[in-house]
DNA sequence: TGACAGAGATCGCTGATTACA
DNA sequence: TTGTAATCAGCGATCTCTGTC
C-alpha cells in the first residue's frame, strides 16, 4: 500500500494541492460540491496527513507528554489513566514515556508536557520549562516559570490525618517509613510528619523513627519483620499503601494481627487497600478531580502562558479497620 | 530563548548549512577541525535537532509507539516498562498512548508498534497490519501478516499447572473467573480450562462453572461472596492475580481461612501475591525475557520483514499457600 | 587527484497572496 | 465587490551533485 499525500489526491480530483488542503481543514476558500468531492476521494484513498509535515510547517501538534518515573505501581498507572481520558476527550493525543526526558519533548512535535513523579534533579527541571517554549505541568513538583504550573496533592492535611488517627490508636510506637528521598510527595510527607508527630505526641526523636522503605514494598517489610519482633514498635505510617501491604506480610509470618496487635496507615487510596483484610486505613486523594485539573491548568497555560500557579488538592481519610482505636 | 536550527549554526559558524549537517552527524565528509568548531557552536546553542523535519525528509523516526488497553493495573504496567527499558538501551523511544489507536501510528513519525492487551477486534486489526508498513508486534494476540509478529504466553500451560493443582486440593468444587472477553489471554485460558478440567475432573459441565470478573477484583469479591456464603464453590480459579484478591476479601469477610476453608490461585505473579497472607499460588511469566523477545523480533522484522511468526513464552508456577493440597 | 565545502532539490503541508470570473 | 481556486514561499533537515583549492 503506497503512501498517499495531498498532492496525489490533487492530482486525482484535478484541482491544485491548496484547493485540497483548504477542503479536507474545512476551511470556506471552498465551495461545496468541491469539497465533498475530495472529501470523498481521500476517504478512498484512506488519506493520513503527515504529521510531520504539518508539524513542521505550523510548529504545533496535538501531542501532550506525559513523564513519568515509571509505569509500575498502582499510582502512575491511576493517574495517567485519567489524564488520559481527559485530554482525549479535548481532542489531544497523550503520549507516556517513562524514564529519562526524551528529547523528543524539546521539539516543536510536543505541544506541551505533564510531569508526574519524574526524578530529577530542581535545576534540572528549572533548565526544561525555562528553555522549552511551552506548559508544563508538574503534578509532583513546584518549578517557578511563566509556562509552568503546579497542581500537586496537599500532603501536610494527609499526614495530619494519618498521625491523628495513629495518635488515637492503642499504639503509640510510632514508625515512619518513606519513599524514596528524590520523590516530593515522600520529602513533603516527611515535613508535615515531622510537624505533627512532634506536636500531637509531643515529643522531640522524631528522626529516631524514620525509616527509608523506598516506597518498595520488599524493603517494608524487612523493616516490619525486624521491628515487630523486636517489638521496637506498634505502629507503621507508611508513605504509601504498598509500603503497608509489605507491614501485613511482615505481621502475618510473626502471627501478628494488624488492627489489633500493631496499627498501619498507608497513603494514596490503592485498590488492594480496600481488598485486603483488615482494610487498610489510607488517604484518598480525588484523581478524576486532579487529573481534571491538570487539563485544566494546561489550556489556561497554552493560552494566556499566565503566571506560575501552584493547586493545591484537599485529600481525604479512608478509615478503615487496620488501626486499634482507643475506646476508652 | 529563540529556536536554533542548522541554518543558524551555519550562519555563526561561516559554513553552509549541509557542512553543519555532516559534521554533527558525524560524516566523514567533513574535517576534524570545522566538525569540533560546529558541534561546539551546537553545543553553546543547545542545538535540538527538529524531529519533524529530519522525520519528513528521512521518513524514520526513534520512535515506537506502545498500544495498550490502559495504564492501569499491575499486568501492563510491569511489562511496558520492561519494554521501555530494553528499547530504550537499543536507542528507540518508547511512548505508550492507551485507549484507541492514534491516527500519529499511521503517519511516519512512527517507526514501529507493539500492541499490548489492545482490545479490538481482529478485522481492525488486520486491517492496521496490513495498511501500515512498518513492524507490528502482538503480545496478546495473533495477526498474521508479513510485517506483524506475536509473543505471547502459553496460556494453556499455565492453566494446566492452576487446574491441576486445585485437582490436587480437598477442594474439589471449583468456579473459574475470567477475565474481559475480548481479552485473547482470557480467551484461550478458557478454552485451555475446558480441556483440563474435563480431562482431570472427568465432568462434562464446564460451562455451567464459569464467570466472567472482567479482570475485575470487586466484581470477583461480590461472586466469591454469594459462591461461598452458600457453599456452592470451595476453589476458585481467577484468571489474574487481582480478582484472586476479591475472592480473599470476600472469604475474610464471611471468616473463611484460604489455603484451609478455600482454596485459590491467579495468574500473573504480581507483587501483592507474594506479598499477601497466605501467598497466592498464581502463575508466572518472565517479564524480563518477553520484553527481550518482543524487541528482538521488531528488529528481526524491521531488517528482513520476515514471514509471520508466533513464539511461545513458557510460564511457571508459583506454588504458594493459598491451596489446600490433599495429604494422603 | 583527493579532501573538503557549498548549492540546491526534496519530503508533505499550510496559509498569505494573487488571479479570475 | 464577492466567491472560488491557483500560485508560491517556506518550515528544517538530508543528501546528491558540483565545484574549488
Amino acid at each position: 500500500m503506497r503512501k498517499i499525500s495531498l498532492k496525489k489526491i490533487a492530482e486525482l480530483a484535478g484541482v491544485s494541492v491548496a484547493t485540497v488542503s483548504y477542503a479536507l481543514n474545512d476551511s470556506n476558500q471552498v465551495s461545496e460540491v468541491t469539497r465533498a468531492k475530495i472529501k470523498k476521494i481521500a476517504a478512498e484513498e484512506h488519506y493520513v496527513p503527515n504529521l510531520s509535515a504539518r508539524n513542521l510547517r505550523t510548529s504545533s501538534s496535538n501531542l501532550v507528554c506525559a513523564i513519568t518515573n515509571t509505569y509500575q505501581g498502582n499510582f502512575n498507572g491511576d493517574v495517567l489513566q485519567e489524564i488520559q481520558n481527559i485530554f482525549g476527550r479535548a481532542g489531544y493525543q497523550l503520549l507516556a514515556v517513562s524514564g529519562q526526558i526524551p528529547s523528543l519533548v524539546r521539539t516543536n512535535m510536543i505541544d506541551g508536557i505533564i510531569m508526574l513523579n519524574y526524578r530529577g534533579n530542581q535545576t534540572e527541571l528549572q533548565n526544561l520549562v525555562d528553555s522549552i517554549n511551552k506548559p508544563v505541568i508538574f503534578m509532583t513538583n513546584e518549578i517557578k516559570s511563566d509556562n509552568a504550573a503546579s497542581i500537586v496533592i496537599d500532603n501536610d492535611l494527609g499526614i495530619k490525618y494519618l498521625v491523628e488517627t495513629i495518635h488515637q490508636s492503642i499504639h503509640q510506637k510510632v514508625c515512619f517509613i518513606t519513599g524514596d528521598s528524590n520523590s516530593y510527595n515522600s520529602q513533603r510527607r516527611l515535613n508535615a510528619a515531622k510537624k505533627y508527630y512532634t506536636k500531637l505526641f509531643k515529643k522531640n526523636d522524631f528522626e529516631k523513627h524514620v525509616y527509608s522503605g523506598n516506597y518498595d514494598p520488599t524493603l517494608s517489610f524487612e523493616l516490619g519483620k525486624k521491628f515487630i519482633r523486636l517489638n521496637r514498635y506498634n505502629s507503621f505510617i507508611c508513605f504509601n499503601d504498598d509500603m503497608a501491604l509489605g507491614i501485613y506480610h511482615a505481621a502475618s509470618q510473626l502471627n501478628k494481627i494488624v488492627g489489633k496487635d500493631i496499627s498501619v496507615v498507608g497513603f494514596d487510596n490503592s485498590f488492594e487497600s480496600g481488598v485486603i483484610s483488615p482494610g487498610l486505613t489510607t488517604i484518598d486523594v480525588d484523581k478524576k478531580a486532579w487529573g481534571q485539573e491538570v487539563v485544566n491548568q494546561y489550556f489556561k497555560l497554552k493560552e494566556s502562558g499566565s503566571k506560575h500557579t501552584v493547586t493545591t488538592l484537599k485529600p481525604k481519610l479512608i478509615l478503615r479497620e487496620s488501626v486499634n482505636i482507643k475506646t476508652d
